[in-house]
DNA sequence: TCATCCTACAACCATCCGGTTGCATGTCAA
DNA sequence: TTGACATGCAACCGGATGGTTGTAGGATGA
């Protein structure tokens, strides 16, 4: 499991920070697609299509292959992962704290219902 | 499952492109703390700090408490869940273009090995 | 009541960001 | 070779962002 260090996590999450590169990755994920036919999806000019690609590009979220005279642009899948990890990993934090909450609320009040649901709030 | 609309993904990966935020997540999620805590971790001003907690509030990733004359922030894990799960639906597109190839290729070639390395060259 | 602490917010500044237009380069097909 | 298409990049512009300092208000405790 690749980890993300500060600068990718914040190029990645800045990346995805816009919809219309959360939209081209959705598109690239699906298939792989050049520039001029991203560029036709969109309103904006091409060369802010390409910029967003580009942006994209640096953040490791998708790359790009020549065929021919164009550039097909395809997801990368494992830095997506990598996003979804790191979350997880949040998450995980999260899950320690009400684990050890539990542990308290066990060493402390007599035998309560199954375990715990005043730690639950959330949803 | 909470589906993010496009502003609220656009505010919470803003929100979470920035380190400094990021850490205060990570803290707040193991534990309350109140903004003048926070503050005094990092080398910024407290005003700095204070206009974070209230970048990550308004992306709904943390909430406050008012505790006497303080105010606690504490991480609003769902939000985090609602992130990682439009990675996964993601992730579910580009699985779904894989079983999309796979299928092909059973189609056409005459019986292969297993099932696709071809298409797993994502890691 | 009054000094103190915690918080909020406004004003300001440099930089970044998303968009534009225009130009240069590369590749293909006649 | 030449025209047309695909791409990349620079320069520019207005608005957002991340930081600063300063001011003001609410809650606490003596």
């Amino acid at each position: 499991m690749k980890v993300l260090l500060d600068d990718q996590a914040d190029a990645v999450f800045q990346a995805l920070a816009d919809r219309t590169r959360r939209d081209i990755v959705r598109r690239v994920l699906v298939e792989a697609l050049s520039v001029s036919e991203l560029a036709a999806e969109y309103e904006m000019s091409f060369a802010a299509v390409q910029k967003h690609v580009a942006v994209l590009e640096r953040a490791g979220l998708i790359s790009k292959q020549r065929v021919g005279r164009e550039q097909r642009a395809h997801a990368e899948v494992s830095s997506i992962r990598s996003v979804r990890d790191m979350l997880d990993e949040l998450e995980g934090l999260w899950r320690s704290r009400v684990r050890r909450i539990d542990a308290l609320l066990a060493g402390e009040g007599p035998t309560t219902l199954g375990r715990s649901e005043a730690a639950d709030d959330n949803r």
